[in-house]
DNA sequence: GAATCCTACTTGTCATGACAAGTGGACCTC
DNA sequence: GAGGTCCACTTGTCATGACAAGTAGGATTC
C-alpha cells in the first residue's frame, strides 16, 4: 500500500468494513486506538475518518465513537454505465443479442455528441438487452474509432463479455458520464425487439461517456421498457444526491 | 457570526465569492494570508478551504493557490422540488393553472406512497404548469391532510405563489425527496392540457417528499412534455453525482 | 534568444499539545 | 429503586512547528 498515511488508514478501514470485519452497527476503534495501531498522530487518523464520513460509511459524533452505517457504498457510476454489472448486482441475469456492429461515417447528432466532424468514421453497435430473458432495452451505442476498433477485433464477442470490462482491460479510461433522460415513442424496430406496440412510450437515456479529461469516447441512445426499468434520484437538502437504475418487478410497482 | 472558527472562515469566503468580491477564476488569498486575516493557525483555515473544495466552489492544488471555480453552487434539491424556482433560475417565466384542489379519501397507490391507510383523507391538487406560456407539465400532487389543509386556507392562492415557499413559511419541513422516472402514454386529460396527441410519450416523474425524519408529506405524479424538459445526471467515477432538470430550447436539442 | 537551473512561495502531510463539549456508566443520595 | 452527580473517555476544535512536494518566475548558462 502506498500513498499518504491518511489514505492508507482510510483504505484499511474501508477494507475491514467491506469484509465484515467491522459489521454494520458496530463502533470503529477510537481515535486513540487507531493512533496506536498506526503509530500516527490524530491528524491523519481524523483525516481518514473524515473521508469515510463523507462517503457515508460511518456515522457518530462528538462523545460517541463512529458507527459503521453501511458495509458498501453504492457505486452509481458503474451501476449507471454497465447494464450487465447492474443486472448482476441485483441478482438478475443479464442477456444480450448483438444485432449489428458496423464501422460507418458519423451522423450529425453523433458527431456533435462525440466532438468529431460529421463523416468521421465511428463504430456503431446495436444491441437488445435482456433481463432474465425478457426484452428490456434497445441500446444504440457509438464509439469513436480509436475505441471502436478494439470491439471489431476477433477475440472479442460482445454477447459473451461486458464491453466496459473489455475496454478497461485495453486501457480505455471511461470515468465521466452524462445521462439525459426523456421519453420517446417506440419506432417499428424498437417495437418488434421489445415486443410492444409501435408508438408505445419508452424511457430514453442518452449517455455520453469519456475520459477524466473530458474527451468523449462513446455516445449511446438507450430505450427502456418503462414497465421493467426506472431511474431513481434520492435527494436531501444537505446531502449529495444519489442516483440508481431500478428494476420494476411487478407490472404496477409502487414508489 | 457564531460557531467554530473554521465555519466562520468558510462562511465568509462563501459570501465573498457569492457577492463577486472574489470573481470566478481568481485566486483565493493564500493560506498564510487567511491565517493573518483571522489571526488563526493553518488548521481552521485548511478546514474551511476543504469544505469549499468539497462543495465544488474552489479548485487548485499543491503549489498553486485555490481558484474560484463557480460563484454559486447548484442547489439540486430545491431545483428538483420546485418547478417555479427552477424556471426562474433559468431566467424563464413559470406559469400555472390550478385545475382542481380537493379533499378526498386516498387511493391505494397514494396511500402506499404516503404511508397512510387507504381512505384516509388527503388533499389533491391538479395543476398545469407553463414555461413562457407553453404547456409543459401536468402535476397531480397529493398532500397528507395535516399539510394539505394549509393549502385550502383562503389566504393562499396556488396560482400566485409557490406552494413550497408557502409551506416553508408555515413550518412544514420538506427536506428529503425521492424521484422515480419512467415514461407513460398521454391519457386524454394529459393530451388536451399539454396540446399533444393522445398516447404521445410523456416523461413521468413520481416524487415523494417529506421531513428529514422520513415522514412523507407529499406524493406527486408529474408528466412532462419530453420535447420541453429533460433530466440530467452528471456522473464521475470518484465524485458525487449531480442531478438537474433541463429545459430544451430547440425541438431537437443536442446532448 | 532559448533552454536550464535555482529559489521563493505555495499547498500537502504529519507530529505534538491543549482545551472544550458531549456521552455513558459508576456511584452516591434520597 | 429512582434520581441526580461525578468522572473517565470520547470526539471537536485550535495552536504551533516541521518537512515534503509542487509551481512559477527570475537568474544563469549555452
Amino acid at each position: 500500500m502506498e500513498g499518504p498515511l491518511y489514505q492508507r488508514i482510510a483504505e484499511d478501514l474501508r477494507r475491514r468494513i467491506a469484509r465484515g470485519d467491522l459489521p454494520v452497527g458496530s463502533p470503529l476503534p477510537s481515535e486513540s486506538q487507531l493512533c496506536e495501531e498506526w503509530a500516527a498522530s490524530r491528524g491523519p487518523v481524523r483525516q481518514a475518518l473524515s473521508a469515510l464520513r463523507a462517503e457515508g460509511l460511518i456515522g457518530g459524533g462528538r462523545g460517541r465513537p463512529p458507527i459503521v452505517r453501511t458495509s458498501q457504498v453504492p457505486q452509481p457510476f458503474q451501476t449507471l454505465l454497465s447494464f450487465s454489472r447492474w443486472a448482476r448486482s441485483l441478482g438478475r441475469t443479464p442477456g444480450q443479442r448483438t444485432l449489428e456492429i458496423a464501422r460507418r461515417p458519423a451522423r450529425q447528432e453523433v458527431a456533435d455528441a462525440l466532438a468529431i466532424d460529421e463523416g468521421d468514421f465511428v463504430v456503431e453497435l446495436v444491441r437488445l438487452r435482456l433481463l432474465d430473458d425478457r426484452p428490456t432495452m434497445v441500446e444504440r451505442t457509438t464509439f469513436v474509432e480509436s475505441v471502436g476498433r478494439l470491439l471489431l477485433s476477433f477475440d472479442f464477442d460482445p454477447d459473451k463479455r461486458s464491453i466496459y470490462a473489455y475496454l478497461a482491460d485495453q486501457g480505455v479510461d471511461l470515468s465521466v458520464a452524462r445521462h439525459v433522460f426523456d421519453a420517446v415513442a417506440a419506432d417499428p424496430t424498437d417495437a418488434s425487439l421489445l415486443e410492444i406496440p409501435e408508438g408505445a412510450p419508452l424511457l430514453r437515456e442518452r449517455r455520453r461517456a469519456g475520459s477524466a479529461s473530458g474527451e468523449p469516447y462513446e455516445y449511446s441512445d438507450d430505450r427502456y421498457r418503462p414497465d421493467v426499468v426506472t431511474f431513481t434520484i434520492e435527494n436531501a437538502e444537505q446531502a449529495h444526491p444519489s442516483v440508481a437504475r431500478a428494476w420494476r418487478p411487478a407490472p404496477t410497482g409502487s414508489l
